[in-house]
DNA sequence: CGGTCTCTTGACGGAGTTCAAAGCTAGTGG
DNA sequence: CCACTAGCTTTGAACTCCGTCAAGAGACCG
């Protein structure tokens, strides 16, 4: 299981035996199930996430009870929220289980003692980290400068084989559209393709 | 000059002094006039930036030469297009000098020699991307949960000195609206105030 | 000063939301 | 194996926030 992590940091790091050891040692392997909760808001963020197998959001309540999707998490990525896990504050977000999830857990008493074994995945987690910064900035850059109809072609054009595995209104959420305009959209696109 | 770097990365972690020899060695500094560019669209991103004194801003063109502002540096802030530094990428985006501006130069030819003379900056780097992606995913929260008058006012609480040192027009782009939309936002606010 | 850049004001329009109701679909239990 | 329920999707009408366009008023700089 814990193979699956060792190969994805040795795409960005060297790894001897002895580090592949430390990580195996630092990580648990836990399971979730479809619509379990890792986090909730108001709590501390404990853990850090890498997804083995599954699916995960990341949401906020915004008002009303609605929720705001800011974030999915499939196989071989990173889930958690780190300003919680890292400064100790209280996190303002969900984290739920949308499959029956095997999830790596990196507990944050058990961080810096592993950073200090195996130096290398601060490099890792700086390229993971810069990356992932890249990505939102893009994001950023798209909500502003698309429309939703845009943002949602784009996306299925990119991510086609995701759409088959989250329910649409959550796909909606997460492109910051009401499910009933995301519905218009496909009825549109289908009309244009029979 | 650059003692403002150094102390900035030693907020982080610890540096001796042959580690601060190391950076010193490998950071230049620059100066750029109001409204010159430090990098334009479709080039290559060959330098990472550490504002000492001033203000940048990083911005794309969408469609009809409309400028899209994603981010904000000022002082003790890094800008970079950090793909396409990282990556070898054309870049998508645009770095402007705001006010007469000083920064520390990191080129990408000498960011891997220097990170393995002074390898604390990786978890320096580690640390500083982590806390951009935090913020920048609370940003997409918030760009989805609040109205745009909520973000301006949000805005000018957080950052009042801020909005002194920017035109209205490229604050108005930072929060995704038309400058006449912020315009009447200010209109509504002074007229509660006076 | 003169011209360019920035901010304001107002009328109009459109992308996307809200609310309500009905149609589907899939899982669950009898 | 079918019926039932709960969750998801669709449809339509009314509405709202905010953008677009156009014009004018300041403000800043050479």
């Amino acid at each position: 299981m814990i193979l699956k992590l060792v190969d994805h940091i040795k795409k960005h790091v060297e790894l001897n035996s002895a580090d592949i050891e430390n990580i195996s040692n630092s990580f648990t392997i836990k399971t979730f199930a479809k619509k379990g909760h890792l986090l909730k808001e108001s709590q501390l963020c404990e853990e850090s996430y890498f997804v083995i197998k599954g699916c995960l959001r990341l949401y906020s309540i915004c008002q009303d009870d609605k929720e705001q999707i800011i974030q999915f998490s499939i196989e071989n990525w990173w889930m958690a929220d780190f300003r919680s896990f890292e400064n100790g504050a209280k996190s303002i977000y969900n984290i739920q289980a949308l499959e029956d999830s095997v999830v790596a857990v990196l507990h944050r008493g058990n961080q810096s003692e592993l950073f200090e074994k195996v130096p290398q995945l601060e490099k890792y987690f700086r390229i993971i980290f810069q990356n992932a910064y890249s990505a939102s900035l893009w994001r950023i850059n798209h909500i502003f400068c698309k429309t939703g109809a845009e943002r949602y072609y784009q996306f299925i054009k990119l991510f086609p084989e995701f759409v088959q595995r989250i329910p649409q209104y959550m796909l909606a959420s997460f492109l910051g559209l009401t499910p009933e305009f995301l519905s218009i959209l496909r009825a549109k696109k289908n009309r244009h393709i029979s």
